[in-house]
DNA sequence: CTTGGACGATACGAAACCGTTCCGTTCCAT
DNA sequence: ATGGAACGGAACGGTTTCGTATCGTCCAAG
């Protein structure tokens, strides 16, 4: 339903900011926020972008954060919850997307307005209860039901664990400066996560975890 | 030529830019830096917090990213290498700085300076090889002795392992919002970095679990 | 076909910032 | 003591950005 992101443009018709046409200004405010960061980010280089004039904006949105804030909210897609009956498993379909290619713009998005949260306190509350929590939230309920299953230690802290991961993933982005690909996410899983919390023997999780993968697929 | 005795220079005379006067300007331009991020530092408020004028400034540093970039040299203080015979007394002792007082700034200031990372590719790859390179060596070197001493699995992966800690301290400080204080600290080493790396038994990964970890000064 | 409302383009004033320049002052070596 | 050099303060021109205002255009309803 939504062309592809490539800059041919449509042409003749014009475009009312209702729905649709509001969700392309949104994108257009995402894709100048990852080129240019949030602080650099300016009205003109949107509307330039959404091909749209600075008093549209002006008149939907009251100011320059309401817009990046709005932008931001309409970018929570994706993220399917995975439940394959199997903590690596679901550790590595789940993380496994980060640093790919989509992901890959929605990792420099998240740099672009990390000054912005570390000075505005209010902007921080609002990111990290939009963005944050939630991915957060599928990474604590993928051990909550591992451990459920009797997959982990039962002393196993789950706020200490679950950020573990992303943690490390983001490290190696931001300030290592390289991608990480599934084949380091793996090893992460491997040779960090599964033997911290696995209960059984620890020593080697590299092995086929042959339980039933039921995907189920979530109702909502 | 010009001899710079580095007397603690003190109030009423005027300051030349030599030796600790130089230095005054860098620690305001950190000062600046945390406070504003990299792309809200102004040259005017580097200036006033220095009381300074811009002409000093520019006569000395020809441009803002030049000064900013030698400020974070000369942030190469402190972080003096840790070598107490246990891999995890070296990583208290050297990663319950984080998150203090001191390296609170210090994580402030990363975050000013993310989004240019991001988007300055020269200006990345000058601040990983000044900074993020010298403290992960250091976090490698802590792993290579324990290595060494065979306190680890002999198939640990150093470049795996070295950087799972400061990743999980920096998710929390920045995503999550979270102070990551000596408790929180010393539960990801004995929850995670321990069980992943030690070389014991591998039936029972986590075989000295402290029930609670008192604040042991150390007698260095 | 006419009309009203929303849109795109453009221009504008105000403010902030950069990098430079000028001026009076202060420090230092001669 | 004296001259030169470096400093702090202040101001300036040029640029960028914000948020607003104006004007012509396009679409849909009547």
């Amino acid at each position: 339903m939504n062309h592809t992101p490539p800059p041919t443009s449509e042409v003749g018709t014009r475009p009312r900011v209702e729905g649709d046409r509001e969700q392309e200004i949104l994108d257009a405010t995402l894709h100048v926020l990852a080129e240019a960061g949030y602080d650099r980010l300016t009205m003109d280089a949107v509307a330039t972008a959404a091909r749209a004039s600075k008093a549209t904006l002006y008149r939907r949105w009251s100011t320059k954060s309401a817009l990046v804030i709005d932008a931001l909210k309409s970018q929570k897609a994706a993220h399917a919850p995975v439940d394959t009956g199997s903590l690596r498993e679901d550790l590595v379909q789940t993380y496994c997307g980060m640093g790919g290619q989509a992901d890959q713009a929605q990792l420099t998005i998240l740099a672009s307005v990390l000054t912005a949260i570390a000075r505005d306190e209010e902007f921080a509350e609002e990111f990290r209860r939009d963005f944050i929590a939630p991915k957060a939230a599928v990474s604590r309920a993928i051990f909550a039901r591992a451990q459920a299953r009797g997959e982990l230690r039962p002393d196993v802290d789950l706020d200490v664990i679950a950020p573990a991961l992303p943690g490390i993933a983001l490290h190696r982005q931001f300030l290592l400066g390289e991608v990480p690909d599934r084949e380091f996410i793996t090893r992460v899983i491997d040779q960090i996560i599964l033997p911290a919390v696995v209960s059984g023997t620890g020593t080697r999780p590299a092995d086929p975890v042959p339980t039933h993968v039921t995907t189920s697929k979530d109702p909502s």
